[in-house]
DNA sequence: AATAAAATTGTAATCAATACAATGCGTATG
DNA sequence: CATACGCATTGTATTGATTACAATTTTATT
C-alpha cells in the first residue's frame, strides 16, 4: 500500500478517537501497525527521525501516551527496563525468547482463562507474557 | 510462627538452592513470603532497614536478583515504572486496580491457555496481568 | 491576516537500577 | 589461636528511561 493512502486510513482512525491526525502521530501509528516488533520509544524515534528530521523524542513519548489513553495502543511491560508498544489491540499473548530476546505474538482464547477469582471485578485489559526459548535457540543450545 | 524457626526453615530453603543463608537474605525472603503484597525494592528496604540498620539498598537489589536467578522468586512487571517481586512460584495471575493501585493474586488453570501457536517453544515462565477496577472502587465510582 | 488553541521541541530534572571499588565477615587452614 | 581467603555487604557514582516544563512552531478559526 502506498504511504499516501495509509495516511488517509490512519488519519480517519485517529479522528474517530478525537485525536488530531498530525503528521508525526500518523507516522508513529503507521510504524506501530506496520511491524509486529513491539518497538521501544527509542526504536520508533531512531527509525522515524531519518524521515522527519525535526521529530523529538518527547513527541514520541507524548504520542504513545496519548494512544494508550485512547485505547488504540497498549503498553508491553515484558521487559524490566524498557517499555514497548503494540497497536494490535486484539487478544493475544507475547512470548520473549530469553536467548535471542525476540518477542513474538501468540494467540490464545481469552475466554479460556477462568477468572472466577475475580467475580465482581471489572477487567479492562489483559496482558499475557511467556518467557523461554524459541525453536532456533533451543536447537543451537542442544548442540553445545 | 516465631522468627527463630522461620529463620531455620528459610535458611534450609536457601541452602537447597546453593545460596548462603545470610541474615539479610533470610529476612528479605521472609518478607517476601510473609506478605502477598508483591513489594518493590523500596518497600522491602524501608521495612527491613528499621530492624537491620546496616542494610543497604544495593543488598536488596543483589539479593532479589539472586533469588530470581535461582527461581525462588519472580519479577512482576505489572507496572511500567517499578519492579515488584513475588516469592509465590505457583501458577497464578495478578490483577491491578487502576483506581486504588492495589495488586491482587488470582488463580486460573495454567493449562487452560492453549499455546499451539508456541509448538516447538520451550516455555519457562508465564506472567498473566489483568487491569481494571476492584469491587470497592467500582462501587464508589458508580455513586458519582 | 490576526488571533487563539494545540502540537512539537529541547533542556533539565527525576528516579529506578546497575557498576564498581572498598569494607566487613565467616570459614577453612595451618 | 591466628591468619588468609572468599564471599557478602556497603556506599557512592553512574547510567538510562521517562517526565516536567517553558518556549517555539504549527494549525485552525474568524
Amino acid at each position: 500500500m502506498e504511504l499516501s493512502s495509509k495516511v488517509e486510513i490512519i488519519g480517519s482512525m485517529l479522528l474517530k478517537e478525537n485525536i488530531k491526525p498530525s503528521y508525526a502521530r500518523i507516522r508513529i501509528m503507521e510504524y506501530l501497525l506496520s511491524r509486529k516488533s513491539h518497538p521501544t520509544v527509542d526504536e520508533i524515534y531512531t527509525a522515524l527521525v531519518k524521515e522527519i528530521p525535526t521529530l523529538s523524542k518527547t513527541t514520541v513519548y507524548n504520542t504513545l501516551n496519548l494512544f494508550v489513553k485512547s485505547n488504540i495502543a497498549r503498553v508491553i511491560t515484558i521487559e524490566e527496563n524498557e517499555t514497548r508498544y503494540d497497536a494490535d489491540m486484539s487478544c493475544h499473548g507475547h512470548f520473549k525468547c530469553e536467548s535471542c530476546k525476540a518477542i513474538r505474538d501468540f494467540s490464545f482464547k481469552c475466554a479460556a482463562i477462568d477468572t472466577s477469582d475475580l467475580d465482581g471485578f471489572l477487567i479492562r485489559e489483559k496482558n499475557v507474557y511467556y518467557y523461554g526459548l524459541c525453536p532456533d535457540c533451543l536447537a543451537s543450545e542442544s548442540q553445545d
